[in-house]
Order: structure tokens, then sequence, then C-alpha cells
DNA sequence: CTGAAAGCGCTTACAG
DNA sequence: CTGAAAGCGCTTACAG
């Protein structure tokens, strides 16, 4: 059993209050007495109890994550920076890695509530009634991070995803391709899934480029249905000669299918991805990405969901951080054969 | 402000008691208060505190984490496969991430102290003697995952480090390799660092092959030292055919800079790595490794620490789980030439 | 500067 | 079957 307070005030022969004060840095202590308690808490190894801490105090310093696939590299990066974040504010994590399990999140959203959380950061945008409502409820200060659920109510912080999925089909396009191959998202998503995929139709026929429905792919985001959609694409009359996923993960499944059939990446196709995560220097070809700022946008999270808790602001407008088209070795000219 | 226990038990006419225990699911409540008490808190929209029940149950349900590097995809996968082993058992996990910042765990340490975890995982073996001390001092269950640090009062979950990277070693040897390069991990990690470098010296010196120290780097387990490890090796008069590198991470930065150098990996240089991460199918060729059983070790993990938790065992045996050479497409025989 | 007392939101004997 | 009261380990007015 850890020792109490009451055991570091007698050991200290002063009262509970009085070692409450010192634990709290107040003054008006004296020093001997200051000096006693540390003592006593020394010798006894006390450490305050956080929880009858945060039952006075109706302040935990606790947020919820909850994460879609915590062995992404993607979201663990996010994660990363968010818990950095967190730490040097003095708050601490509570993580829910939910993996596409809809019951999963529920019973975790009531669990944040139980243990009175503060605020709450979730990373995926698959939000059905249940969970919409289950939210609203809540009264706790929700921050949508890198996604943003159809629902207005929440602050969401993101990129322009329309734009960096339009500049990045328009670069394909600006390296004179025209049959370019799209792998999309899920079109449940609003961000990761329609817009990027208005993104590249707009592209396209803002430049008078015929949109193929056959060159038109849709995965899970990760690697191994990159790697199938292309194989789709591959089996086309006529194959696009540049493809653009809307994840890396994806992307790269792209790239080891090209490989697998004895075609070359950058040489007979163009890949380029979405995100701008680790994996984009680590295969050859370098990866070619559409980047998202996904170190700042956990560091931004958290600022939001700090800002919300303390001001007790009502949720603020979205905030919307840069993309940056990364060009690395996956794309090339058109009309270049070897 | 979340409604509270009094709330309910206003709303439904009774007293806090019987909300108490209908909310425990015990019997001996009248079927009519039950269903009013049920009524008032879903109308309230209530959910009992955590806090003020952990603090008279005196059990938070809560398990500490700490974690060396939240982005290394072998890390996130322990962490997930813990996660959901906690999650199934009603266990919340805070966790912490330490990027070799000692002191940001020492901080987490007196924090999780602090929040009466239940229990602590710790999945990195760079322990120095203040934390040494504190986990000591701490009187929680702690269970290294992946890691032995010296100190024996602790349980590990881990494979035979030694035997696994003889084994790797005894790979490459079969296929007739003699000059094999060694990309190690940090000397003062005992399991991933000692105990591998260990197993490669007494492969080969069992198999009359003479150690070249040219031929031994170490590396921080991550891409980039791999890659320059790498290309130390290779700028050696006689550079070796085959390359043991003691993570995956290390491995593929080592192909990488065998591929830059217009080197063929496996034609030119063999390949193995350690662990058996995510990577090794993403990258081409695909990536012989030997693998550490990621996923059973986070639930072992898990098993083992809920074990010392419920019945208040004593630090339990290290449990030894297997590895496992998986043999994919970056190592072939030496005497094959293009 | 210091301490006794009330209270945070629950659960759990205890009494009825 | 139900409720009043004590107590979990703290903090915070309040009084001195």
């Amino acid at each position: 059993m850890q020792p109490k307070i009451k055991d570091v005030a007698q050991r200290a022969g002063v009262s509970v209050t009085t070692v409450s004060r010192v634990l709290n840095g107040e003054k008006y202590v004296k020093d001997d007495l200051k000096s006693k308690v540390n003592k006593a808490i020394e010798e006894l190894g006390y450490a305050p109890s956080q929880i009858a801490r945060s039952l006075v105090r109706k302040k935990t310093n606790l947020i919820g994550v909850i994460v879609p696939d915590l062995t992404s590299s993607f979201y663990s990066t996010i994660l990363s920076s968010i818990e950095e974040a967190a730490s040097s504010n003095d708050y601490n994590l509570l993580v829910c890695n939910i993996i596409e399990d809809i019951d999963k999140e529920l019973k975790y959203l009531t669990v944040f509530q139980e243990m009175r959380v503060e605020g709450i950061i979730i990373m995926h945008e698959k939000i059905n009634e249940d969970i919409r409502s289950i939210i609203h409820k809540l009264n706790i200060p929700v921050i949508f991070s890198s996604v943003k659920p159809m629902d207005q109510e929440f602050t969401s912080i993101i990129i322009d995803d329309y734009k960096a999925a339009y500049e990045a089909t328009k670069y394909l396009i600006d390296l004179g391709h025209e049959e370019i191959g799209f792998i999309g998202g899920d079109m449940r998503d609003i961000t990761s899934g329609q817009n990027r995929y208005s993104g590249y139709r707009n592209a396209l026929s803002d430049n008078k480029i015929k949109i193929v429905y056959e060159n038109i792919r849709f995965g899970d985001y990760k690697v191994q249905s990159g790697y199938d959609q292309m194989k789709d694409l591959l089996s086309n009359k006529q194959p696009p000669t540049a493809v653009f996923a809307v994840s890396d993960d994806m992307a790269v499944g792209a790239m080891n299918c090209i490989r697998d059939q004895n075609l070359s990446v950058p040489d007979d196709i163009s890949i380029i991805g979405f995100d701008g995560s680790q994996l984009t220097e680590l295969v050859r070809p370098k990866l070619t990405s559409m980047e998202q700022p996904i170190q700042e946008m956990g560091k931004v999270t958290m600022a939001a969901l700090l800002k919300q808790i303390s001001h007790k602001e009502a949720p603020s407008e979205d905030i919307i951080l840069e993309h940056k088209l990364v060009v690395r070795e996956s794309c090339r000219t058109r009309n270049h054969k070897k």
C-alpha cells in the first residue's frame, strides 16, 4: 500500500493541512516545518494520490485519444507529437486503439466520460449516429485531428484535402501524363475520401483531361489495398502512366505491385502518394508525396484542445494547416522512356 | 458539470445507496426501483465517476506503459496488442513516449505512482540507477516487454536473443557466406545489444570463421544508422557478402545503402534483419528476418502483468517466447553471381 | 503561519 | 430489499 498524506503528517509531526501546503508549494509555511515535511515525504517515498486530488480539484489532467490504428506510421507519428505536447503541459494520455471497431469506440467514449478526461482527440471520421450523439452528450471538448466528419460542431485540425489532391494531380499533369490513375480512400470519409477524390477529378477536368472511370479505384489506405487496386489498374487495356494514391501506404503498395509485375517506377509508371509518412524515405525509389505537416498537426491539435479546456471556449473554427508537395524519385515526365 | 450520483438519486426518488447498487448490478433491488433508477441515469446521461470509485475501491484499472519510440513499427505493434489485451480486461492505458529522455521517464514513473496505476510495462532497457531505484520503491508490479535489463528482480517477456542471433548468422553461413558483416545495437543493452552480438560471434567461431572486426558495426536500431553503418562496411577493402542487422529497420537502411551504391540485394550482398516488423513485407526485395512474435509478446506481457496484479504474485520467471526465421527474398547463396 | 473540519463522488458495512 | 453514515485521500475555506 502506498503511504498517504496522513502518514507523512504523523511522521513530520504536523497536520495534513500543512503537508498539503508544502506539497502544493504554498508560501506561509515556516522553513523548519517545511523541511520536516519534505524529509518525511522522502523517507516514506510518498507521492500524493492524483485520484484523490482529482476528486477535490475536479481536474484530472487526462486526455483521451482515439486512434484508428496504432501500427500505422501516420497515426503513430501524430500520436507521438500529441504525447509530447501533452506531457509538456502536464497532461496524460489515455489511449484507445479502435480497429474499425465501433463498439469499442462507443465503450471507450464512455470510459473517457467515467474517467472524467478533460478533452478528447479523435483521429478518424467514420462517425455514426450513435457516436455522434454520445459525443454531444459528453459535454467534453473534442478535437478531430487530421479528419473532419460531417458534423460541423467540433473543431478539426486538417489540411485542405481538396486542394492538396488537386495539386498532386496537377503535378502529374504537368509532367505530361494524361492517363492518370487514382487510388482513393473510403468515400464515406469526407476529408480523405471525398475531398481528395474531388481534387483529383477537378484537376483533370480543369485541364481538359477526360475522366476514365476504369482508372479509378478505391482502397482502405493500407499497403495491401494499394497493391490490390494497382493490380486491377494494370489489368486495364490501357493502364495509366501515372497514379495518385491518397495515402503513402497505398502508394507503396502500388509501387510494389508494379515492381512485382516487372515494371518500373518511375520509368513505366509514376506514383505519387499522400501524407508524408516515414515510408516515403524508406522505399526505393523514394516516394514523391503530397505531405501533411504531421508533427505540427499533433502539436496544433493539443494546443487547440488545451485552449478549449482552459478557456472553456466553445469549439473554435477549424484550423487548416499547409500541405506541401515533396518531390522525390517516384515520378517522371511522361515522354521519358528507357 | 457532469451529473453525480446524488442527482440520479433525487430524480429517481431513492437513496444514493440504491443507485450505487443498481450501478454495480447488485441483486436485492426491487425491479420498480431499479427501472426508476435506470430511467434517471438515462435521462441525465449519467456515468459514474471512475475517480471517486477508484478512491474508495483502491483500484484504478490503469496501466502505465513506457514506450521508447511510438513511431517505431516494432513498438507500436507491441503497444497495439497490449492495448487490445488491456481493453478486453477492462484496463486502460496511460502511455508515455520517452524519446531517450531519461528525465521524462523519471517524471512519468512518478506520474504513474501518483495516478496509482496498478501495473507498469516498460519496453526499453537503458535503465540507470535512478530509474532502477525508483522502480524498486514504487512497489507496483513491473514487466519488461521485449527487453531484459540487468536487474533480475522483474519479469521480462523476451525471446532468446542469443540463440536467435546465432541462428540468423548460421543461416548466412549455411548459404555459404564467410565474410559476414554485423550491424549491432547498443552494447549497453543486454538483450538486443550484447546477446545478439554474442550470438553472431559464436556462430562464426563455432563454424571456424574468423571474426573480422572491420565487419562489425553498431547502430541505434533505426533506419538511418543501418544506412550509415552499411556505408562504412562497403568502404572496407573486402566488404562482406552478407550482413546481419539486429533490427529490421537497420536492415532496411542497409539495403537502401547497398542499392544507392548500385549494388544489388541479394545478388551482391545478402541481408538478414531481426524483429519481424511490417517493413519486412513492404520493401523490395522482401526482407528475410529473424522474427520475434510481436503480437504474442504484447498479449503475454499483459497476461503476466494482470496475473501479478490480481494474484499479488511476486515477479515470476521470465517468459521466453519462440523466435522464428522467416525467409523472404533478401538472402542468397554465396556462390551465386549474376 | 497552522490546524480542525467540511467536502469532492462514490462504495460498503451496518441497521432495520 | 432499502437507507443513513462512515470513509477513501486529498484540498480548501475558515478560524485562530
